[in-house]
DNA sequence: GACCTGCTGCGGTCTG
């Protein structure tokens, strides 16, 4: 510690906690944030990987500040997950005990009585998820001002969890209104994974005055990467007449094998990109436990399985004595604690770079030790008529481009510019119970003008969406002109359900013996009798109950693993790009097995045959594929200025699929029509465009607010425009 | 052709 200046500047029994915990030096994360921290001042991002020490790096000069300062006496923390929550307290009390500063957790599963104790004394440490407190603002309005009165900080955690989603949008507005309930600005710490654009993490931190916001990134760089992606080709299915029995694929079984026999033994993470696959691997791969007669060590977790079950697999990782793998989707990317694992293992392209790289992070964590990522493409065999994405081996490629990405340090920036126009209907609706009721003007200044959450909204935009409100009887006016709750409005602020800004489906609960094993939407109907496979284990359905939404099963053997609802994701321009440079390229990484060497040899080969390099517009019989090799929200923009030019498009992969009309060349002049003239209104780009509500209050927006923003999330028409600029 | 997250107040019944 002796070269450590910041140490001495925190409180002297934090300073003796710290001896007293054995720990050598700082990280240089925690170095460089003490003293930014320190002062109560200003706001401050610390982005460093998992496991660098981010939450001592806010809470040990926040708590210096407090214990220092005869003001204010809380630190309110905020976190996506309930996980974390009790995570953190375990680790934070632990500290605070030797301080006297009491440590309250705060969400759906805390009683009552404990929060009722806080608010009696409202000091301390308050962890929270930002639901709860939607909550506390919703319903104790009136003592909101208390509770936060001695708030020195709000520290955000997983920050970059935050940021593109309703959830983001109504953290920035909770923030913004216990602020303005204070009337001062309460210093935000945001903890981070790294982000490529920290500029954008920091607007989104403090909307309007990013650029005030000090930035601590963390210099350790991740330990060294070593890559093996192995190919699998799925062979053609020969049909039998009238059958039309969905086949089993072939491929699974036999990368289940390959796991088995390279994962046994350590610990490690299998990503196969849904929660069906999941259960298709974990089954697999225990059935191979089973067959050798070794002990299960293969354990899945998703985010439809109880909460029961994922300790259960989350206790698996973290204890040391038996090896164990979780087969996963992307709820073990957060921060909950289980430890180091060896290799990580990617089943298909990965969803982003993003993404992949922090998976990757939970890999390689003791000193020395690489982390290692093992890649599995699987392809079709290619004969009879194949489809273009079969030949270009688009699955492949675009793995190995994420890939070279990676190494090459560049990942998808945040996507912070989305409007969420969603959670500003919720967040009137809330801000209306939190004060009885609001004129149109004060919520206008509070939520939309300038560096305000939901700056962009212009005036009469807003008195617009008031107006609309008012018809779908979500608000209402007084005769002083105060806005209140409608009928609607009134029954829906005062459900639970209100407080979470996110929409979630309609679920089943699975239970089999008294014990809940997860759920399934209810769009995926199960029958009596049906064999399903869930849990990693297979079940027979024995009673469904259609009022209590409740699916009663028994172990049974067979089963297949069912479907969960979903959307599609988005691939960035830059991973298309890079595709496309591998295509043209004659380099082939090293990293690839002789089967993956093949497939990307195939595609070259295809991609060298159809003259993809020069050639844009591919006539594929019944439709004209357009090859923009952008990234969905470029290709969507696109397609979207097609129909309006009255072709049936659609944004496909690396490109637009357009159904045939007239010849090419129609299809080109209009290309040429839409490089050469500038974006269309909102109005008329989406004329041609039904059903644009995504997020949970989209149904109550007035259509030129949804356009503008369903625009800002899923549409790019610069990049669309200049793309058809350059191939004229 | 995806994934994830979260939730109050109150009235009823039971126990010591």
């Amino acid at each position: 510690m002796s070269e450590s200046s910041a140490f001495y500047l925190l409180e002297e029994r934090i300073q003796r906690f710290i001896w007293s915990e054995g720990w050598e030096s700082l990280r240089d994360a925690q170095e460089a944030a003490i003293p930014l921290v320190l002062k109560g001042d200003r706001d401050v991002i610390v982005a460093a990987a998992t496991a660098a020490g981010k939450t001592e790096a806010a809470f040990l000069p926040a708590l210096t500040h407090v214990l220092q300062s005869d003001g204010p006496r809380l630190i309110v923390y905020i976190s996506p997950l309930k996980a974390l929550i009790n995570d953190q307290f375990g680790r934070l009390d632990r500290l605070c005990e030797q301080l006297e500063i009491p440590v309250w957790p705060w969400h759906g599963d805390i009683s009552s009585s404990v929060k009722a104790r806080f608010l009696k004394k409202p000091e301390g440490v308050l962890l929270i998820t930002p639901e709860s407190l939607e909550a506390l603002l919703c319903n104790r309005g009136t003592s909101v001002g208390t509770a936060f009165k001695g708030v020195a900080f709000f520290v955000v955690d997983e920050l970059h969890a935050f940021i593109g989603s309703e959830r983001g949008k109504q953290l920035q507005s909770l923030m913004h209104r216990v602020e303005q309930v204070l009337g001062r600005t309460v210093p935000r710490i945001g903890l981070s994974a790294t982000l490529g654009d920290m500029g954008l993490a920091a607007g989104f931190l403090r909307p309007g005055r990013g650029a005030d916001v000090a930035l601590v990134t963390s210099a350790a760089s991740g330990n060294d990467l070593r890559v093996l992606v192995k190919g699998y080709e799925e062979p053609q299915v020969v049909r039998g007449e009238g059958d039309d029995a969905e086949q089993e694929p072939m491929t699974p079984a036999q990368i289940a094998a390959e796991l088995f026999s390279e994962l046994r033994g350590t610990n490690n993470l299998v990503f196969p990109n849904s929660r069906r696959e999941v259960e298709r691997y974990t089954h697999l791969l225990n059935k191979l436990c089973l067959d050798r007669q070794v002990p299960k060590e293969f354990w899945p977790h998703h985010g439809s399985l109880s909460a029961e079950i994922r300790s259960e697999t989350e206790a698996a990782l973290k204890q040391k004595e038996q090896p164990a793998t979780a087969v996963c989707t992307n709820t073990l990317e957060l921060g909950i604690d289980i430890g180091a694992v060896k290799c990580v293992a990617q089943i298909g392209s990965p969803p982003t770079v993003a993404s992949l790289r922090q998976r990757l992070g939970r890999s390689g964590r003791r000193k020395g030790e690489p982390a290692t990522l093992r890649g599995f493409c699987i392809e079709n065999a290619l004969g009879g008529k194949p489809s273009l994405a079969d030949e270009l081996r688009l699955d492949t490629v675009q793995m190995t481009a994420m890939i070279s990405l990676l190494i090459d340090r560049w990942f998808e920036p945040p996507m912070a510019h989305g409007a969420h126009l969603s959670t500003l209907v919720q967040q009137m609706l809330s801000f209306i119970a939190q004060n009885g009721g609001a004129p149109i003007g004060q919520l206008y200044d509070l939520f939309c003008a300038k560096s305000r959450p939901f700056e962009g909204v212009s005036k009469g935009e807003f008195v617009e969406l008031v107006r609309h409100l008012g018809q779908k009887e979500l608000l209402m006016q007084d005769s002083a002109g105060t806005l209140l709750h409608g009928r609607v409005g009134e029954k829906l602020v005062n459900h639970y359900t209100f407080y979470a800004a996110f929409a979630a489906d309609e679920e089943f609960r699975i239970v089999a013996g008294g014990k809940s094993l997860g759920s399934l939407p209810v769009s995926q109907m199960l029958s009596v009798g049906q064999r399903i496979l869930f849990a990693g284990r297979t079940w027979k359905v024995e009673e469904v109950d259609d009022e209590q939404k409740v699916i009663y099963v028994v172990r049974s053997g067979g089963g297949a693993p069912p479907l969960f609802s979903g959307g599609p994701g988005q691939v960035h321009t830059r991973v298309r790009q890079r595709m496309r440079e591998l295509l043209e390229s004659e380099s082939t990484p090293s990293y690839l097995d002789a089967v993956a060497r093949r497939f990307l040899s195939e595609a070259r080969a295809n991609y060298k045959a159809r003259d993809l390099k020069n050639v844009y517009l591919l006539d594929l019989g019944g439709h004209v594929q357009v090859m923009t090799w952008l990234g969905d929200a470029a290709n969507e923009a696109l397609a979207c200025l097609l129909q309006r030019l009255k072709f049936a498009a659609a944004a496909s992969g690396p490109g637009v699929e357009v159904a045939k009309k007239g010849t090419v060349e129609d299809l080109r002049d209009a290309l040429v029509d839409i490089g050469s003239e500038d974006a269309p209104p909102l109005e008329m780009l989406f004329a041609e465009t039904k059903s644009l509500g995504r997020e949970k209050w989209d149904w109550a927006l007035p259509d030129p607010l949804l356009r503008k923003a369903y625009a800002s999330l899923h549409i790019n028409l610069s990049e669309a425009i200049a793309w058809a600029k350059a191939i004229c």
